[in-house]
DNA sequence: GCTTTTGTGTACTAGTTAGTATACAGTATA
DNA sequence: TATACTGTATACTAACTAGTACACAAAAGC
């Protein structure tokens, strides 16, 4: 499986590949955080971080937060505002997804996008 | 605004006006919580119980759990689970609904009932 | 009139979250 | 060869979560 850490570290390391800024110390801090708390997550010596701290992170890659966000097992706090406000409509709509394949949920997903409703 | 405690007491006095297995006391013994601690949630004196405390409570109140969790301000994990397994397409879907009126989403939700895909 | 039941006040807590701060040894660099 | 930068080991912690345990006075039931 691949884990949070493992994925971040990868998508940092190949980063750095052509650009010495992403070192483990110069993108923790310019995310704000320590470079050793960095480092643990990395190894997955520690849980993910915060969903706040996750997004810096996202932001630094240049990866997508949602996708980032799922492996961290959590779901950004807009989605989550938008299944609270209706919730038993919103919450079987998801439900439904569940054993659709792909390409049926892309078609939805443009339908919705294409506002025809 | 009515919150998680005010929503609770409403419904479980409703429900004991015509049977008195309603108290306080007897739920949260069914529900294997302590008295003391229902009452404080139900007054919001304390945050909202957890996931799985919540899923007894609307058990024992026969309310909607989707209902009551985003009462509480939290989303159903296994709901949390279909966004996790796809998430760079379903939260573009969800973020779409976020514009839509009820019965679009409505439609959407017997679109993906009735198998159309 | 007594005992049972009720809701609530007060005091406490184990476990988790999300990190910080510092030190150290290896590597690159000038 | 000095120095600057690298990743990581170790030790610590404030705030939060999700409750428990017990006592008490009022009300209800028989």
């Amino acid at each position: 499986m691949v884990t949070f850490g493992c994925f971040v570290r990868e998508r940092r390391e190949s980063l750095r590949e052509d650009n010495p800024a992403y070192s483990i110390r110069r993108v923790a801090k310019r995310m704000g955080v320590q470079p050793s708390y960095l480092s643990k997550v990395e190894r997955d010596e520690v849980a993910p971080p915060s969903e706040e701290t996750t997004r810096k992170l996202a932001a630094e890659l240049n990866v997508d937060t949602d996708v980032l966000l799922a492996l961290s097992g959590k779901v950004s706090s807009d989605l989550q505002e938008v299944i609270r406000k209706r919730p038993a409509l919103v919450a079987e709509l998801i439900r439904g997804l569940k054993e659709m394949p792909d390409h049926a949920v892309l078609r939805l997903v443009r339908e919705v996008r294409d506002g025809e409703w």
